[in-house]
DNA sequence: AAGATAGTTAACCAGATAGTTGAATATGTA
DNA sequence: TACATATTCAACTATCTGGTTAACTATCTT
């Protein structure tokens, strides 16, 4: 898990490091989105949103299905979780600053082999 | 919560969005470091690493105790929970695709008041 | 076919990022 | 005092970011 999929997690993070896209997020979470849906709350121009969603994209956060002229876009859970899953690794130690994370990281390297 | 410290969120997952910086916390993890010892496992100059751990710094991510000419650094926990907590909230729902979010969201509302 | 609607693409810009090297600062040690 | 060690700072570079406007593509409607 660790050290697993740094690129991706590189991209999910950098995506979520902006407000905008924050936003869009949270719209999605209740319901599919079109293009100008999402856009429809900001205040920048509808090229700015289109690279936006390309970032969200590229980061695997969200999925496109075109219909019609219409573009609907949908969260992914899956790269989310992995973001959740790397905070909450160490989450766990810092927490309660416990010295368990290299006892834990040889667990993992274990697994791994 | 939600929409709470925009700014600071923003910088926490621009911090976690290097696998560099996501290194450096995993080593943080364990134990303090100085700044040498963080530096030793990257193959990057130190002024490199300095602004790697400004940017940790800039976050609340990472506190600096200077003692004498070496410089400690350790994890601060809030923030990071901070970025756990967003991560959290909207997990809930897309986990699920309930549409319960606007209920929370109302919720929320509520206590900000 | 003409016009409206939904979205993307390309070219551009200012500012940020991640790195470099070289010099500076500050503290410890002989 | 002189030297070594720990770290920052300043200036520079290439690339990325987040925005713009203008033009383009594709689909729907009349």
């Amino acid at each position: 898990m660790v050290n697993q999929n740094v690129e991706n997690l590189n991209e999910v993070f950098h995506a979520l490091a902006n407000d905008t896209r924050r936003d869009m997020i949270s719209m999605m979470a209740t319901q599919e989105r079109t293009i100008s849906e999402l856009a429809e709350p900001f205040d920048i121009s509808l090229a700015a949103i289109s690279k936006h969603i390309k970032v969200l994209e590229r980061a695997n956060l969200v999925e496109r299905i075109i219909n019609g002229r219409t573009h609907i876009c949908r969260l992914n859970t899956e790269s989310l979780s992995q973001a959740t899953e790397w905070l909450h690794f160490y989450e766990k130690f810092w927490s309660k600053h416990f010295d368990l994370l290299e006892i834990e990281l040889m667990k993992e390297k274990r697994k791994e082999q």
